[in-house]
DNA sequence: CAGTGGTCTGGACTTGTGTCCAAGATGTCC
DNA sequence: GGACATCTTGGACACAAGTCCAGACCACTG
């Protein structure tokens, strides 16, 4: 789409107004809360920020920019992921799982926005796109602390992201992805670290 | 986009001159080979394949709906599964799993296009969707046979979903996938049938 | 051969993305 | 206050997606 080499520096966040980013990252809402998703264009977005394109596009360097960095806010914001000890995989996996997506059923049309803008392939989406993977992959870790071994965290974040996906696709409700990755998680038959 | 309801079955695949649809889905091979993803247009797969713009619009509602079509043809394509009736899950989950990845590995570039394509909310793009999973669904069955017992092939499938998405990510090779699916299947001690 | 109905085509049109630029607004520092 | 850099803005632009349509081009039937 865009030369990508160009200007790859200009429309960094510039750390000068940030307040700039936020405006428009809140105004995504408010545009799909009144026009649907379909009504989501970034001169919209600028508009009910109060904000000319122009300004849009030198903060965001697509719309899939915006869109991903609107969701690793959500999910930078989830609360944090407490369990107890005695707490079984599946118990653990919901508490890791399940915020996120409540934030997605929230939203569900912004999240099949948010599921196409991950795969953009602008520097500036990947970058975001290490922070949601990190984001997750610590909840998880936090979430299944000693309980799960370490080999099977990767298998699990590879079931979490398929699952998303199916949802994103239809196939599932938002909230039964949690209820999967619990029932995954307990069926797994590894061995526990009971106290 | 396009208004959903109006003509959602004007541009069905009209049985009658099926060797155009061929001809436009080959076409989208040649595109990217000489232009690269980026210079794939609808416009462009149309004049390559000798046809109009408007004709390829007549076959298909979108370039999301094309990209779908071409891949699940290739999909159809791949050679059935073979595995010994001795073979570790390990094993079935590579032969199941191994031709679908070298396919998409072979053109990473329309491999990323088709990532975002399958997530387009067409009508026409939902039945390929659903064509695409039934062939995964089918050929991890006849893979994995009695061997792997019934609930475990959600989360296996799950599993692969995210893995080609972490793939078309670009956080693994494509290779790779199949390799982590092989150790999966393998460290997960289910019971096994062996004969 | 003429008529008929479906298929193709070129071209114009609308909408959204992303870029670019000259001119204005808003500092900030001395 | 004046000079300076930095942001912002409106408007124009190029480009791709997708729609629409009038007319050309079949193939087939009577």
């Amino acid at each position: 789409m865009t030369s990508p080499e160009l200007d790859a520096s200009r429309r960094r966040l510039s750390g000068r107004r940030p307040e700039m980013a936020t405006k428009l990252v809140e105004a995504v809402s408010e545009v799909i809360a009144i026009t649907g998703y379909d009504g989501l264009t970034v001169r919209a977005v600028a508009k009910a920020a109060g904000v000319s394109a122009a300004s849009a596009y030198n903060y965001f360097a697509s719309k899939e920019h915006l869109l991903a960095e609107a969701y690793m806010r959500r999910l930078a914001a989830l609360p944090l992921v407490e369990v107890a000890v005695t707490a079984t995989p599946g118990e653990r996996m919901r508490a890791a799982v399940g915020p996120i997506v409540a934030e997605l059923a929230l939203e569900s049309q912004l999240a099949a926005g948010i599921a196409t803008a991950m795969l953009a392939h602008d520097v500036d989406v990947v970058a975001l796109r290490d922070q949601i993977g990190n984001i997750m992959a610590v909840r998880l870790n936090t979430a299944l602390g000693d309980v799960v071994p370490a080999e099977a965290r990767k298998p699990l974040l590879f079931m979490l992201t398929g699952g998303l996906l199916h949802a994103g696709m239809g196939y599932l409700e938002y909230a039964q992805v949690a209820d999967q990755m619990a029932d995954f998680a307990d069926s797994m038959p590894w061995k526990m670290r009971r106290p």
